[in-house]
DNA sequence: GCACTAACTTGATCTATATCATTTTAGTGC
DNA sequence: GCACTAAAATGATATAGATCAAGTTAGTGC
């Protein structure tokens, strides 16, 4: 049954070197708000983004800090989260590459009401409001597109909403494996492996529950063979059945 | 004490005729996307929109319905919500005169996520997503504000899904009572009366609870003096208590 | 290979809230 | 004023999941 000595999660970017403008330039032309726009446009507008490099666990901002800048995630992970006064953290989202976040407030000032970590070695492109409005107004399909992604965020939040309300843990925990796999999947000989690390905290601060709780529910998916798992990775080996199981 | 006899709440608009196009014209003046906007541009852009006149209780639309239309509220009160599968209801938002729904998705087609009804009688400005796209084409200033409007939902479902996964049910209805009492408060002899119809059962399932623990807590809060309340009707009586509720 | 530690697991309670079952009452319409 | 009804309140019980308290182990670094 082959035990395992190492995680089989990735070790990328050891040297933090791999940010190659073609990198961002293709990446950005990912996100979807940057998708219509002419290669020479795009380049024009790469240019305007400046590149930083973050280990794993490394803070970008933090709540309550005053928000200067977009960003968008060009390698790695980025975990979005809010913390309450009794010290729980609420963790709202974890983004892939082409996913935009920080702030959008193009008139006045703006405060964060989220705090960013890398969850993985990460590379992200970040660009001043003020840059980012003179974007705006020279290409306008950009606004029409970030409107579009702004409102599937609102509509994928309430979608968090209803399930919290709703769904037991145990839904909701397979329902989060689910979108993690469908936003870091990497097939595998055996399922697909979540090449991303998080703990058993990460998971219940994602689904609202407590470490141990998730715990338990982890530790059934394993004895029923759905998924395979070790410290702060996951391997999905029986999809079907966590559709069954989020569905019924 | 004096014993109530009939509801509190005003009955208004009973013969649906009160939307004039001053009514309207000032109503979406005050829907912060078109702020920026001098009078002549925003009376150009009033025609463009079409009322429509809603008893309370009338569905605006339906979840998985096709959709094609931006609508802003101009007076009264409509309720957005999902339903689950197992016939549970969950509220995501009441919204206020001034306030946008429905469709953004500028390119291609799209479905609502979630239903609405009138909440109370009610007069909507509805507009297609074309036209609407016409009028951020000829006035750049609306999408950027339309943006940050956008933004501005986002963070407060996302405070939302704080509540839900760390805050107690009392707490979570202590907080949806101040912020009705913001949106549809009118000062009164006695304390802040909420000018909105809504039943246990509106309120338990803006929470994410039952009507029976809604009703529990909003029992205390009355034998406390905190609130008074009525069949569908309630009124805020010590403002200072319940904020201390929400707080420790 | 071996020791070390944070991550994870497991078990035993406890508790907030759901659920089920009635009873009571506010507000309407006659 | 009185009867009627849907809404709200209340009580008794059940339960998912939190909390508290020890263990276990995966993966790392030597």
């Amino acid at each position: 049954m082959g035990k395992r000595k190492t995680t089989p999660l990735k070790d990328y970017a050891p040297d933090g070197h791999h940010c190659s403008l073609e990198l961002k330039t293709s990446k950005l032309g990912m996100v979807s708000f940057f998708l219509d726009l002419k290669q020479e446009d795009l380049d024009e507008i790469v240019k305007r983004f400046s590149a930083t490099h973050y280990r794993e666990g490394d803070e970008i901002y933090y709540q309550g800090e005053p928000a200067h800048y977009l960003r968008v995630v060009v390698e790695g992970a980025v975990k979005l989260f809010r913390y309450t006064d009794e010290g729980k953290d609420v963790v709202l989202d974890i983004l892939n590459p082409g996913s935009y976040f920080g702030s959008l407030k193009l008139l006045g000032s703006d405060v964060y009401t989220e705090s960013t970590v890398a969850q993985s070695d990460c590379c992200i492109l970040s660009i001043g409001l003020k840059d980012f409005r003179e974007i705006l107004q020279e290409y306008p399909s950009v606004g029409i597109a970030i409107l579009e992604m702004s409102a599937e965020k609102l509509r994928s939040s309430q979608e968090q909403i209803k399930q919290l309300t709703t769904q037991p843990v145990e839904k909701r925990i397979a329902n989060i494996l689910l979108t993690l796999s469908e936003k870091f999947g990497e097939n595998k000989e055996e399922g697909t492996l979540i090449q991303l690390p998080f703990s058993r905290k990460d998971l219940a601060d994602m689904v609202g529950t407590t470490t141990e709780s998730a715990s338990r529910v982890m530790s059934n998916f394993q004895k029923e063979g759905i998924i395979e798992t070790g410290r702060q990775w996951v391997a999905i080996k029986d999809i079907k059945r966590l559709r069954t199981i989020i569905e019924y």
